[in-house]
RNA sequence: GCCCCCGUCGUCUAGAGGCCCAGGACGCCACCCUUUCAAGGUGGAGAUCGCGGGUUCGAAUCCCGCCGGGGGCACCA
């Protein structure tokens, strides 16, 4: 059998790490077996649509690599692939069960439902429609016609009974069919619902396998009753669990920005959210955490899906960034941070931004984090620091002392022949015990008075990445703060 | 209120009756390396396998009950 899946967002907004999670899930299925992954937009409630919705769905999916098969923009057998462009598929449909009896028209206004539900919670009922127009004469029919009422269909659930279906990560699910209620399948705009709409499009889209949030699992019986009416097969099953906040509730805003793409913006490597998301509910073995797309593919299945809900552990998605950031090539990672750098200095020099690489990659976990670590080598004009800085513990009570070290330091690096960060440690490392200092504090006020930071790449390197004339004005410009303080 | 799902270190997880007085990862702590910050290395703390009953020679693994958490109950998806 064909494996097909689908990815089926509602263009509502930006789409959520849950949300691509399944599409992951989705794509991983499909490319493991072989099969298609096809996008379908399910744009069938025209309140909350969204225009920028649809391309913020495909633009995420882009951005990690999850491309599909078939889909709105690439068309394909089943097309259209937006429903809001297949009404008349649902209206046929919808007929076809009214006709067979498995449906009927439903008259009751919003204002009596509303009445009728918020009498039943007052009775601590159960919230169900009272199938007050489930029996009605074609006499009474054409009565509230002609008041101007406008009919939806819903579907005509059995009274009795019950229905198990199973669900491929938990197993054989049985809900009692009286529980259940008259949903709706066609609105009196002419949409149809999500329950209408994905078992039809699915079913002719040809699915195989539905993977989708957990929150659809009470709507299963509902699905498996309405492909019974139609008499089709129903493709398989699977709930993915809940994504979590710290505090244990469904990942929400309340927990901080998880639209996808808000990731990329914030400096997230797409194969680590990859890497991270796949193993959120599903595992290779006993020890592998990094995984690569290509062994994702290779392993991926079904049978090794948690039905439990997965708190998010935000730490470890950073941990997993900068461990991706560490594998990239120089020209790569140089390639891939520059957007981050240019929003914040400006147009850079790629040349120059090649050589700063090596020496911070280890220390950046997002690329963003490239503006905090390399920003200074792109600075002009006096550095932004605190004296206090400068002079840091060991020479906040003598000045002095650290106008005269960092005299000693521009007077060995000025005449230096080769501006490299070997030669420069050879010059300045053994400056230290001649003016009575840690090699350490030494550097100290000399990596403040380059960089106008504490924390830095490696102090030679960056003083040879920065070039000389660079380094010794910088070096010059704090010789003179110090100067102009002791007056 | 009713229905459904879930329950192994703080978190993600391995575990499909004996290999587990429970393994890996993130985080945390210590040490090593070291000019700062990282990265890396080594070691450590951390789980009465939600609780209580069974079944079994033997249970994290099977059964039942309870408790806890989550989700659903729209002319939203």
């Amino acid at each position: 059998m064909t494996v097909r899946v689908r990815y089926a967002p509602s263009p509502t907004g930006d789409p959520h790490l849950g949300n691509i999670r399944t599409a992951l899930f989705d794509w991983l299925l499909a490319r493991h077996h072989g099969g298609q992954f096809i996008l379908r937009i399910e744009d069938t409630d025209r309140a909350r649509y969204v225009e920028a919705g649809v391309q913020a769905q495909m633009e995420a999916l882009r951005w990690l690599g999850l491309d599909w098969d078939e889909g709105p923009d690439v068309g394909g057998p089943h097309a259209p692939y937006v429903q809001s462009e297949r009404l008349d598929i649902y209206r046929e449909h919808a007929d076809r069960l009214l006709d067979e009896g498995n449906a009927y028209l439903c008259f009751c206004s919003p204002e009596r439902l509303d009445e009728v539900r918020k009498d039943q919670q007052r009775r601590k009922l159960p919230p169900k429609y009272d199938r007050h127009c489930r029996d009605l004469t074609p006499a009474q029919r054409e009565d509230a016609r002609a008041q101007g009422a406008v009919p939806v269909v819903r579907f005509k659930t059995p009274l009795t009974g019950e229905t198990t279906t199973f669900d491929t990560l938990r197993g054989d699910v049985t809900f009692q069919n009286d529980t259940l209620d008259d949903f709706v399948l066609l609105k009196s705009d002419g949409f149809p619902t999500y329950h209408l709409a994905s078992i039809v499009d699915d079913h002719l889209m040809e699915i195989s396998h539905v993977l989708r949030g957990e929150e659809w699992l009470s709507s299963l019986p509902r699905h498996v009753l309405l492909y019974q009416a139609f008499g089709w097969q129903p493709p398989a099953f699977a709930h993915l669990s809940t994504i979590l906040g710290p505090d244990r509730a469904k990942l929400s805003k309340r927990h901080g920005a998880h639209a996808a793409l808000e990731y990329r913006r914030q400096g997230y490597l797409p194969e680590a959210i990859v890497n991270f998301l796949a193993l959120l509910g599903w595992s290779l073995d006993d020890h592998t955490e990094i995984i690569d797309r290509q062994t994702l593919i290779a392993h991926f299945d079904l049978d090794r899906v948690l039905p439990n809900p997965a708190v998010f552990n935000a730490d470890k998605l950073l941990w997993m960034n900068g461990f991706y950031i560490r594998q990239l090539s120089v020209d790569e990672l140089a390639d891939r941070a520059r957007p981050f750098l240019e929003e914040a200095v400006g147009p850079v020099d790629f040349e120059l931004l090649r050589r700063i690489v090596p020496i911070v990659q280890e220390r950046i976990k997002l690329l963003s984090d490239i503006k905090e670590m390399a920003g200074f080598f792109f600075t002009d004009g006096d550095l932004d620091y605190e004296l206090e800085t400068l002079l840091g513990p060991k020479f906040a009570a003598e000045p002095r002392a650290a106008a005269y070290a960092l005299a000693m330091v521009i007077a060995a690096a000025e005449p230096l022949p080769r501006w490299d960060h070997e030669l420069l440690e050879a010059a300045i490392r053994p400056l230290a015990a001649g003016a009575g200092l840690k090699a350490g504090e030494l550097f100290g006020v000399i990596r403040v008075a380059v960089t106008g930071k504490t924390a830095t790449p490696p102090l030679f390197e960056t003083m040879e990445v920065l070039g000389q004339d660079r380094t010794l004005a910088r070096l010059r410009s704090a010789l003179d703060r110090l100067h102009s303080r002791a007056h």
